[in-house]
DNA sequence: CTGTTAGCGCATTCAG
DNA sequence: CTGAATGCGCTAACAG
């Protein structure tokens, strides 16, 4: 089927000089004569030459592979995922690495071997829940990035967006608007998923509330999960119950999808966006721009930290990452659009 | 940093046999006695020893790893990557295949690099356009599956749904509902990207209109790009431009996403979904469920594509794949929601 | 059933 | 600067 593979003895043999020859120059390593070398380099276009990886991996023991693992198989379904790997692909890419994908994995296992059996240099681990699988990670030595874990011991290469940060800045805008009776709408009270980042788009919430000096009401929080649906029922919830008869001026949420459940849900009550209640989304996913009015959110930076982590973990295998470089939090930016 | 290398000399000096015979447990291949086979295992285990997959790669001319290639940079930003790489992940992962990921490809010099160095043994290609390097592709002899490209010649394996026949289906659907006056939105009259695609969906529009019994009227026909922004455009014009004095009934759209803006056009002109004018989408993606009603839709089934690619691609490899069995064709099937 | 042996293709040590 | 020789870890003929 495939043509008979070339091997370096045969190009060696054909440029009339010996194998180290032509393993020197495909590899730079050692000083070639100019003209030797050139002899080399045509021999190796003529007889259409490509050093065999499997060898040279052995060789070197390396495989110049790395994979992104994505912890949940729920995340495949977010359009993040691609663009994510998009910011990676461009880093690995233009150091030599392969990418190769792997899908949630109950326990670390087949990770593990697949370090140890040299098919892959290191790993990119996605938004991790805590747990004794992200314990039992802390004491690998193998190189390892985390993706999206703020809550890593320090020392352990980590790349993380704050969402808190996100959620203040989100307050803070809609306070600055004038509004008084803001409303939060989060993920899942206790998630399997994400705990973590629920928690700090909470505190977001409330450290956004006190530095805006509006109190932050019991009553106009609440939970529900990331979807669209439960953005309606969350927001729907909101305007039924009857808040000391006053409804909120606007409302925070943790995700696109929730707020634009949460714009269905004004617009089908016969109010107004953002004219009766202003909406926040998060993430800047496209949804942000199926509502209408378009979302104003914070721009979660999906490509660049994709991109980030890649160099980070090049750096670790490589052994050129420098203590005290191994967290990196990337900051998030409010968009403002139609909806506030 | 990472513990020494065990290697099957080790695992044989310590279960008292040659290394043929851990070669042979490891590998299944040879009969062993039960209980030598037993003290292997036991050796196994006790060192942690993992076979080395660069020298095993080396030695079968096998890499295990197959790589998707997806076609446009700008693919990274559809929702339907993610997905569809967990379905290509459930049959890779099923037969010991890594998947690596590649991202646009000016031409193919990378990958056949790849395939020649060994690196991976095939390669599923997405949606490549028309032109030459798809039929530089043709002529490959390397396993490769062509992915979401119907216009491929037979014996190529190729993987794709028709888009024409879920048009043709929304339009049924529409017109049984008593819809007269239906106005079709499509891609870019001439695009770089997925040409063919527009193609078959337009040709199922006129196919759908001629099956209903119906005009399909040049004037209610209207290109855009696949974006929300263009379906808001190109609604509007739909609505503006003086047609005859009478509004389209009904409006079929290429993607969700031209779709949703579709419903926003036609809501912020003040008629109403699907009351005054029905609106259908295209891919059953989650935009089709962030309208508010919701949007009836041509399923693509983008996971079971993934899966049955990867397939495709294995028994191609394995040389397992018979004649007359290369091309799929999966079907749309019409998911009815509110907006009809 | 089990052990011996010979490479797979490449990088690299050691002589020239 | 160049060439012959060695071994990386594993599989598979070939013997026993």
């Amino acid at each position: 089927m495939t043509a008979r593979r070339i091997t370096m003895k045969e190009v060696a043999l054909k440029a009339g000089v010996s194998v180290f020859t032509v393993s020197s120059v495909v590899n730079d390593s050692a000083k070639v004569a100019p003209n030797t070398r050139q002899s080399v380099l045509e021999a190796m276009r003529l007889l259409d030459f490509e050093p065999n990886h499997a060898a040279r991996s052995m060789k070197l023991a390396k495989s110049m592979s790395v994979t992104y693992v994505v912890s949940d198989p729920l995340h495949f379904t977010d359009e993040a995922v691609g663009v994510n790997l998009a910011g990676m692909l461009e880093a690995f890419g233009a150091h030599g690495y392969n990418l190769v994908i792997e899908s949630a994995l109950k326990d670390f296992s087949k990770l593990k071997r697949a370090l140890r059996q040299g098919r892959i240099d290191g790993a990119i681990i996605s938004a991790m829940p805590p747990g004794p699988a992200l314990e039992e990670l802390m004491l690998w030595t193998q190189p390892f990035v985390l993706f999206d874990q703020p809550s890593a011991p320090p020392g352990v290469p980590t790349i993380f967006a704050s969402y808190r940060s996100g959620i203040v800045a989100a307050v803070a805008h809609v306070a600055a608007r004038g509004r008084k009776r803001i409303a939060f709408i989060g993920g899942p009270p206790v998630a399997q998923l994400n705990v973590l980042h629920n928690v700090e788009r909470y505190t977001g919430f409330t450290e956004g509330c006190r530095n805006a000096g509006v109190t932050a009401e019991p009553n106009l929080i609440v939970n529900s999960d990331f979807s669209i649906q439960g953005g309606r029922d969350a927001m729907r919830q909101l305007l039924e119950k009857p808040l000391e008869g006053m409804p909120p001026d606007a409302v925070v949420c943790a995700t696109d999808r929730l707020a634009v459940g949460a714009v269905h849900a004004i617009q089908a009550h016969g109010l107004r966006v953002p004219h009766d209640i202003a909406v926040t989304g998060f993430n800047d996913s496209e949804f942000a721009i199926a509502t209408d009015p378009m979302l104003t959110t914070a721009h979660f930076p999906v490509h660049e930290m994709g991109f980030r982590a890649a160099e980070l973990l090049i750096r670790r295998i490589e052994g050129t990452l420098l203590p005290g470089q191994e967290r990196l939090e990337i900051p998030i930016e409010l968009i403002v659009r139609g909806s506030t």
